[in-house]
DNA sequence: CCCCGCCGTGTAATCGATTCCATGCACCCG
DNA sequence: CGGGTGCATGGAATCGATTACACGGCGGGG
């Protein structure tokens, strides 16, 4: 492969001519500018970004550490982030946890060793100390969906309190009364703020949410199946049950399709998260829908902002309810989808 | 941020000792290998791995440049990839194309001037320039799922030609005759495959495949709705239509529905590609699955296989049919899943 | 007419690692 | 006791870029 020398051999000229062309320095002659082109061009050089970054000390390249790839939620954010990083001139590595956090913890280490400029994380867990000391050596960092709490890095997420009132009052007004939750990992923020908000909204009904109707799942699918199977077991099983994420909802309906019981007759189902796929499940499935994209792209001009000094800040995003008929048909829509 | 000239000083060696310990090399003492690990600890030192690429002319890194990131067909694939890779001692990083072949030269253009050490590529189209000159350049690289004829590049694909015979010989025994298809782009070569898969098989039933009844997809959900309208629209529309990926199921799907009428009784579907979804779909969906976990492992395999001078082969998996409701009931089913 | 300054260019230092080669020392064998 | 072998170590070149600095030539102003 062509390097800067051949192609100063070729032009004629020394290499620092060369690299002035190629990043535009003003004082180059256009003669000299032209033969450089020419010899670029027969010779097929591109630069060595290895070279460049070890020398100027940036490699334009944001991590992104997830914590699921097989979550639409999370393959739909990682999209609409690298788009925006490309639009600003970013490439992005994507790292996958798996919700696993020794795997985040790989991902965030190669990440670091490879010098990214910034790092975009929606941690698993609490955090781990290696994310906490690459937050506290200023690495540029942005929390995005999940945070960790008590650490000075700007978070991108979305507030689904409001989302979450309407849902409660629209299952109110169906006429369900006992409600379960299969909760996330108490460990990431989502799993907390999705209980203290249904819990919350279900207080301002008069409702209570007890022990055995909050289920401890991991917001993998497998485990919505697990704590549906409990709820059903209960001598007075829930009506309605609201997944933290769309994976446990597939698991939860799963659950209640291999007992042969029907939604939402038998039981209702609403979920975090709303994908593609949940106007097409049989039934329709009500969900919470996160401004996903607009999540990414926030994130990433945060980042951006970190990493070429400016300030960077946090943004929160309302999240809204989509009716559709897993809950039950209601007699006054409180809005419909279009599906 | 430490570099080995830090650690060398606080060790009170070279940097070629520190460099030997960091790479184990044998011919260092005992007691020098000590003290350069007490000053790796206490500096928090970690190599600069783009240092190290620049050296030793290997980033221990494959690209992967996938066609649509938010195709779980593809997410799964990149999910093997990494992990087979990481397994490996690789990382991975994922360009989406977004069925761009723009988009593709962009990430195969940006992956080349990082060095990476292999290229993995599902390509969008016939093969441009670029991707041509690396593989004539000698950049190890293996093609995956979908691949350009007359390159000389091993392919890891899965062969769907059994497992359409049997789709087609499931759907004659329901009484289907008038069968459909919508296709993937001709560029591709699963865009060609499939329908000619098809063909073939219908023949072989002594059913004939018009031009009316092939519709002309992009593997994108939307054109499965459009051209499934075309196929309501036809004075004799198909009795069944057969999508060539996933997302064009589900903007069938989404046709039929807006129209009021319902699978598999007004019109049967069925898929390539089988994902996690279609058993909670309504109804739940007919497909042909890929091996997929298993393609991208043996894909890695392969060109890690090149890169480090071994062989490195093609491989074909077989797909398989996976019967679900959407085509109407089988008296005699042929397979049945476990839904 | 002379000097100052600017413009275009080249030389060389630099980034952080790896690795070849030389050196010094200890030990072994004859 | 002398010379050869081998091991531990350090110095310095190298990878491919960017960029500070020096230098020669030319034009304009006093």
């Amino acid at each position: 492969m062509a390097s800067i020398k051949d192609v100063a051999a070729e032009a004629g000229v020394s290499v620092a001519t060369v690299s002035r062309v190629l990043n535009d320095h003003p004082s180059v002659s256009a003669e000299a500018r032209a033969r450089v082109l020419a010899a670029v061009e027969a010779l097929g050089y591109r630069p060595n970004a290895v070279a460049r970054s070890l020398r100027t000390d940036q490699t334009r390249t944001l991590g992104l550490v997830i914590s699921d790839v097989l979550n639409p939620y999370f393959t739909e954010l990682a999209r609409s982030v690298e788009e925006e990083a490309r639009a600003l001139g970013y490439s992005v590595i994507i790292g996958n946890a798996d919700e696993r956090p020794d795997l985040q913890d790989h991902h965030v280490r190669t990440l670091l060793d490879r010098r990214i400029d910034g790092l975009l994380v929606s941690p698993t867990d609490g955090g781990s100390p290696l994310m906490l000391d690459a937050a506290r050596a200023g690495t540029p960092m942005v929390f995005v969906d999940r945070w960790i709490p008590g650490v000075d890095v700007p978070v991108v997420r979305a507030d689904g309190r409001g989302a979450v009132r309407d849902l409660v009052a629209h299952l109110h007004g169906l006429g369900h009364r006992r409600l379960a939750i299969i909760a996330g990992p108490a460990a990431t923020t989502t799993g907390q703020e999705r209980v203290a908000a249904f819990r919350e909204a279900l207080a301002a009904f008069g409702l209570d949410l007890p022990g055995t109707h909050i289920g401890q799942g991991d917001f993998q699918a497998e485990s919505g199946r697990r704590v549906t199977e409990g709820f059903l077991d209960l001598a007075e099983p829930p009506e309605v049950v609201f997944a933290a994420d769309n994976l446990m909802a597939l698991g939860a309906l799963d659950a209640v399709r291999a007992r042969g019981l029907r939604v939402p007759d038998d039981l209702a189902l609403a979920a975090f998260d709303d994908i593609p796929w949940f106007v097409h499940t049989d039934p329709p499935i009500t969900a919470i829908a996160q401004p996903t994209g607009e999540l990414g792209r926030a994130a990433v001009r945060a980042l951006v902002d970190r990493i070429e000094g400016r300030a960077g800040e946090s943004v929160t995003l309302p999240a809204r309810l989509v009716v559709r008929r897993s809950c039950g048909e209601n007699p006054t829509p409180v809005q419909r989808s279009t599906s």
